[in-house]
DNA sequence: AAGTAATTGTTGACTATCAAACAAACGCTC
DNA sequence: GAGCGTTTGTTTGATAGTCAACAATTACTT
């Protein structure tokens, strides 16, 4: 799939070209003549390429994750000691690439394109959840799916938090943080917090 | 000339893979493959544009010392109020020049290219001198060509001094430097201890 | 000296990108 | 609603860049 070149070139040309337009302004006041003038292409070009601009941003987000996918079964490409992966050591990974595409998630989250990039990024961390982790789902009890969900939500929160933050923790903090919300089972905590204190609040009920 | 984007792209891509492989090793253990290699075009590219690799670097050289001659000059460039350029509005433009342009610098006057480019660089620096100083030479007394290569040659020597020391000072630092160099009249100072001393130490010649 | 691997320079067929032009549709402002 | 500049798609022939193959040269190893 286009491994000429030229069409690489552009096509990552282009990308950058919107990306950086997306910085300054709203996605749909964007022209295709802006894009193609900032990547100093011909305009002709884009459209052998792409019908509309969405089908540029498309691309792009489709690209970032086909990268967080690679990311995330880099650690057990080379390995004759076929490690089994684990959700901790993959999930470093994410926060590396994140980091790495601090460019794009930062200008993607803050933009009115979140909601379509967001629906593909837990899409895509979900499925890397049932196909690449065999200790998936961990406990029997568990709806796998909800597992699945609950785990791509909370990881997106936490990236968002940390992109609109700037970024300004290194990845390796993200994840230690993630381990140690883990960890700490802390929706146990916050339901002891939110509701076994109360219950032991209203002691002695009149008999 | 070379008006075409894909010229020019494909050009400057050559340009700075170059560059990049000089800062690793010698300019005659760089390959055509290598340079097409790392710019990630074809072979059959790099000869549509040069016969060897010393083209490309001649261009890069012309084409910074193209950026140089339009730093020289951009002061007066829009300015309705013809002001005249001067030696020192001028070289501070210089300066600021090779801080935009520190890479090339850096890599070049380090490398075994140094000579080959020293000689376009006092070349052009002369020419500026002879071409856009109308007080030049500022003394009738004093040879033309030997001030302006004097003054060619001690740029050129701040400069190599000023870029492998890392370029630790700003450009504004260098202009005052060279002011205050040229302010001193260093030359008479250094005559004076030299020369002028014995002179006047032999005073009363046995008339 | 022979063998081989890397590099060179060149070719030809194929395709991406180019500049320039055009008509149509879209805001605008008056 | 008429005029006007901007953006949009689309088309044209011309050219730049690609890929793969090739023989010639160079440099290294045995």
């Amino acid at each position: 799939m286009d491994k000429d070149k030229r069409v690489r070139r552009t096509k990552k040309a282009l990308q950058n070209s919107l990306l950086t337009l997306m910085e300054e302004k709203d996605f749909q006041d964007i022209t295709i003549t802006d894009i193609v003038t900032t990547a100093d292409y011909n305009r002709g070009t884009f459209y052998k390429h792409y019908k509309y601009k969405e089908d540029l941003l498309d691309e792009i987000i489709e690209d970032v994750m086909t990268g967080l996918i690679e990311s995330y079964r880099e650690p057990y490409n080379d390995k004759e000691t076929l490690e089994v992966p684990s959700l901790s050591s993959s999930v470093i990974k994410i926060f590396d690439h994140v980091e790495r595409n601090s460019k794009f998630y930062q200008i993607v989250i803050r933009s009115n394109a979140l909601p379509g990039f967001q629906e593909k990024f837990i899409q895509t961390l979900k499925k890397l959840a049932f196909e690449d982790l065999p200790a998936f789902p961990s406990n029997p009890d568990v709806n796998p799916d909800l597992q699945a969900s609950f785990h791509s939500y909370a990881i997106l929160g936490m990236i968002i938090e940390w992109v609109n933050g700037g970024l300004k923790h290194p990845s390796s903090y993200m994840a230690e943080q993630l381990s140690a919300l883990l960890k700490a089972e802390p929706m146990k905590t916050a339901f002891k917090t939110k509701y076994v204190l109360p219950t032991w609040h209203k002691k002695e009920p009149s008999i």
